[in-house]
DNA sequence: GAAATAGTGTCTATCAGACATTATGGC
DNA sequence: GCCATAATGTCTGATAGACACTATTTC
């Protein structure tokens, strides 16, 4: 923290941060995971008003007594949901208009996080918290507030980012075969990859570390085990405009 | 807006949001231009506590009365600084946190905006707003809040997106020449580029189109006048995973 | 051995980077 | 002509995409 002037310090204690009309601020989250060969959004069903019984990202209000940082509301609001802390978590962007909320003026900031499915129990009513299948760039039910708008965004971010970086690794558990992070890629992506040539894309980015053991499928040949090195940087660009350098 | 049920209209009827605490939520803007070789951000320096006469981001806090949406405010506060509307501006992030500001718990979302320099009229004294030259990631002077900081992540994003966007030609005026453009992404990106592979890869994005007349400079052979083509699509990858596809 | 899947090798068209060459202006 | 800068041409090493081939398991 910086030192303060005696003047400063007697503007603070005259300043109330309350007599100023200001926007609800919340957090939302849009938390994917694969399985079943899908894509999968976590979805809670509002219990509450607005928008009661419809479909919704994950979310609630910044509590500015327990909440030190926006990101910290972001992983209390996930552990509250999933039970764990994800293995990754991004900001997505910040949304905030009078009337995306009947209630009131509403920013929501809304991150997004991904998790291999076996690491997840779902927490509360099985009624009220679900895994959706993503088809195209939404689900099949309708959703509250704009969270329709929020998840195509989310979803765009999503496959954008794994034409460039590795966080597909983070949507499978600790130890993975090649196969199946290739089926990842293409389970989000929506198209079949070469395989040679996404096995060497994979092993110039040297992200991975073979692991002893072997997994056996049901059949043919085993596949070989591998764990992701935890890196500094996270991206691996096949070509970009610094290149021209000379 | 979605229908509303008798039960929903009248809990919206007694909700008042006022009872609730909630955060400080301010627009701040990282805006950029190119001049005299160098890249330059826009400060102002702070009128009022707290850290009065400390040079900061321009910004503003959320007017629920004026402004209907984040974005709205934040082209309002940059016609207030700079008397024109950008041709570039994107969100780039929200930091929030109860110890970034002494008077509050404070959110803000950040926006960078681009413009060439010959269009800017710096409003108010000139004490008080400037172009200051970026070195590194950053500007000489000391600045409030955690400015420094969300300085450093905007010209991050910046030199980011150069690499694979078309963004730089809205820090030029209307018309330019490729030598132009080709300085542009050479003083951001602080490394040398090569001409004919430049040219190459901006004639293969097919953004811009020549205009009839040419620009004479002080010396050499005077060199083409080319136009940005507004195009729906920002973005050229040079490659990128899904080209894996068969 | 057949089937199935994992993993490797290789060929080729493409293209980024490097650099030489030509073009066009002022003096 | 000379200088300076714009613009184009060309060569080459690297590599993405395609696909053939080998390897290792179960039955």
């Amino acid at each position: 923290m910086q030192s303060r002037s005696i003047d400063e310090q007697e503007f603070l204690a005259g300043y109330d941060a309350a007599q100023y009309r200001k926007p609800s601020f919340s957090v939302d989250l849009a938390i994917f995971t694969v399985c079943e060969d899908r894509l999968n959004v976590l979805l809670v069903k509002r219990s509450e008003h607005p928008a009661m019984g419809r479909w919704a990202l994950p979310g609630g209000f910044i509590d500015p007594l327990r909440d030190s940082t926006i990101e910290s509301c972001a992983l209390r609001t996930l552990l509250l949901k999933t039970g764990v802390s994800p293995p990754y978590l991004e900001q997505l962007k910040t949304y905030g208009s009078k009337d995306r909320d009947p209630r009131d003026w509403t920013a929501t900031t809304v991150y997004f996080a991904l998790m291999a499915s076996d690491q997840v129990t779902l927490q509360g009513n099985q009624k009220e918290v679900r895994w959706a299948p993503i088809h195209g760039d939404s689900v099949d039910v309708k959703l509250a507030f704009d969270h329709r708008l929020i998840l195509a965004d989310a979803v765009e971010r999503l496959r954008s980012k794994l034409e460039y970086t590795h966080i597909a690794v983070h949507l499978l558990p600790e130890e993975f075969t090649l196969p199946e992070l290739q089926k990842v890629y293409e389970i989000i992506l929506q198209v079949p990859l070469d395989k040679s040539s996404f096995r060497r894309r994979v092993g110039q980015a040297d992200m991975l570390e073979e692991i002893g053991g072997k997994l056996r499928d049901g059949v043919g040949r085993p596949a070989q085990l591998y764990r992701f090195k935890h890196y500094e940087k996270q991206t691996f660009f096949p070509r970009s405009m610094s290149r021209y350098a000379r």
